[in-house]
Parts: C-alpha cells; sequence; structure tokens
DNA sequence: CGCCACATCGCATAAATATGCGCCCCCGGA
DNA sequence: TCCGGGGGCGCATATTTATGCGATGTGGCG
C-alpha cells in the first residue's frame, strides 16, 4: 500500500523536521543538516535547505544553527489551547482605557497574541476583543471600550488562575 | 597632535560601531559593513569583519545582520540609562489619546522600549506609564489617560533635550 | 481529457563567509 | 638596545550559502 503525498505536504513534513533536527542537534551547516535528512528518509539539495532555513527564520549562530524563540514557541501554540497559553506565558494584565496591556516573558507575546486571535475567531470566546498587537513581551489587546477591557482582564486572569 | 590609540584600543572602537551599525541600518553582507566602516574611518578587510561578527555573536537573519537580544540587552543595561537610551535612539513623540507614539531609528524601538520598561519598574519615574510595546522603528507606550500620555510626550522630550 | 498557471526542486554557478598562514606591531624582560 | 612572545590583521583560498534557470509534477478549469 502507498501513501500519497503531495509535493507540498512533503516539503511541509521536511520543513518540520529541519526544525526539530536543528532543535535537537547542533548542525553546523547545511551539509550536515542534508545527511541527517537523508538518513530521516527526506532527501534533499543544498540549494533546498538553504531556501527552507531562510524561510524558517532558522539562523546560523555560532553554534550551529538556531531557531528563534518566537518560532518555536508559535509552533507550540498551534496544537496549545488559550488556556494553556495563558499559563505558560501570562505574567499580568491591565487595562488602560479601552486597551489591555498583556505581559509575558521574553519573547512569549507573539504566541499569546496568536493563541488570542485563535480564541477570537471562535466567536464568543473572548467577546469585546477587537485585534492584538505583539511585541517581544507585551500584547496590545484592542477592545471596543474601557468596560469590555476591564472584563476581558478579568476573565484572563481568572482563566489564568483556574484549574484546568 | 596626534591622538595614540593601541591596535586593541581601535579594534574595539571599530567593534563597538559595528554593533551600532547593525542595530541602526540594515546590512545585508560584509560587503556593506565594510563600506559603513569605512566611511566611518575604521577601515577592515572582509576577514575581519567575519572575525568581529562571530566574536561579537551577531547574526545573519533575513533582513540583514541582527544583535542577540542578550547583546543589545546588555548594551543596554550596561552602558545605558533612560537618558541615553532617549538620546541614542528617539527620534519623535507624539501623543494620540492616552498613546504616545514614538519614532527611533530602525531596530531601535526594541532596545528603546526596553529602556522604557526599565525604568518604569522603578517606581514613579515614568508616571502614568502602564506598559510599551516595540515594532522595529516604532514604540508604542500605552497611559493611563490621555493627560498622562500629554505629559509622557513632554517629559521624554525634556529629557532628550537636556544636556547630560 | 487536455491545457495552463503555479510551485517545488535540482543543477550549476555566483556570492558570501570562514580560515590557514605569515607579517608586523607592541610589550616585557634581559 | 636587542630579543622573543602574543595578538591583531591582511592575503589567498577553502568552505559554505544563495540564486538564476530550466525541468517536472500538481491542481484548476474549460
Amino acid at each position: 500500500m502507498q501513501i500519497r503525498t503531495t509535493p507540498t505536504e512533503s516539503r511541509d513534513q521536511r520543513r518540520q523536521l529541519i526544525l526539530e533536527l536543528v532543535q535537537r542537534h547542533t548542525i553546523r551547516n547545511q551539509a550536515e543538516l542534508q545527511q541527517r535528512l537523508d538518513d530521516a528518509g527526506f532527501p534533499a539539495n543544498q540549494a533546498t535547505l538553504s531556501r527552507d532555513l531562510r524561510d524558517l527564520g532558522v539562523t546560523k549562530g555560532r553554534e550551529g544553527y538556531e531557531v528563534p524563540a518566537s518560532a518555536s514557541l508559535t509552533q507550540a501554540v498551534t496544537g496549545g489551547s488559550l488556556w494553556h497559553a495563558l499559563h505558560a506565558w501570562l505574567l499580568d494584565a491591565t487595562a488602560a482605557q479601552n486597551l489591555v496591556v498583556l505581559r509575558t516573558p521574553a519573547s512569549c507575546a507573539q504566541p499569546l497574541a496568536l493563541a488570542l486571535d485563535r480564541a477570537t475567531s471562535d466567536r464568543s470566546a473572548l467577546p469585546g476583543l477587537v485585534g492584538t498587537i505583539a511585541g517581544d513581551d507585551t500584547v496590545l489587546a484592542i477592545c471596543q471600550d474601557a468596560n469590555k477591557a476591564r472584563a476581558l482582564v478579568r476573565r484572563l486572569l481568572a482563566q489564568k488562575e483556574g484549574a484546568a
């Protein structure tokens, strides 16, 4: 039996694998990465790897390739819930007019904002939340008005405190 | 009159300059960096730059070289007070309702925001400031209300203009 | 079913970066 | 003053990474 894979499919699998390999091992150059991919059954050419790494935002530091924090965290959140995100990353929430300022550990704002956005698109999950902007350790949540903002703060903090 | 500089001295000056250049501008390769250093009176060849960048821990991302957070943070924290940060990076400040929009040179928003955050945690340094979010060349400072925002603008600009 | 528009990937090669080697300068000691 | 010793740097070159281009495979549409 043969499983059919579209080209894009296998490409994404390969990229996913690259992310994992690069995080688990110290990979000093693309040849080395190519070798590991090959072993894992994802043969690819150096040119392809160069493009993959660029698209994934992976950078080369003194000790080999590294995945920027935001990428790995964003990856994590894709499978996670809002509750999980709040527990993991939310340090504090403050309302200011119709805005809510959320503080997170460094580099965690992006994934938290993503989680909020995802929750927002599920109607009724976070009523009154219009949108978010994320910096490095701060997320700005824009609400319809000051009351909604205060309500959001209460809700988020409650959800953070609450058990699973 | 001739100012004498030991080799190590000029090397460190060059490296310091590299750090600044890389943060302020988008530099895509070492030739470009070489050009800028040359203009600034620090001629060096490509090999030297390669070694400098490695030793400084500067990495190359999709949009040019970047100083890892730890390095720029160290620089900002060690070398810099809020005053220093304002002088180095703040171009302009404008209030909009309870928000203040701060403009900086490219890539300088992050360190400026960091400096503001640090000042905020020293209670009373910047009253009314709730939090900041930094993009690449813009910092958004969120205040409790419009009056506090206007006050913050005045304060920042005054501090920027003020002498050492 | 045939065709076109789109995207990935490999090949070859250009471009960019790293490094072995040796020179030269500065420093400290005889 | 005359020697080493050590470090920074340039030169030439090896190594690594990026990219123009064509081939190939896929999905959409008539």
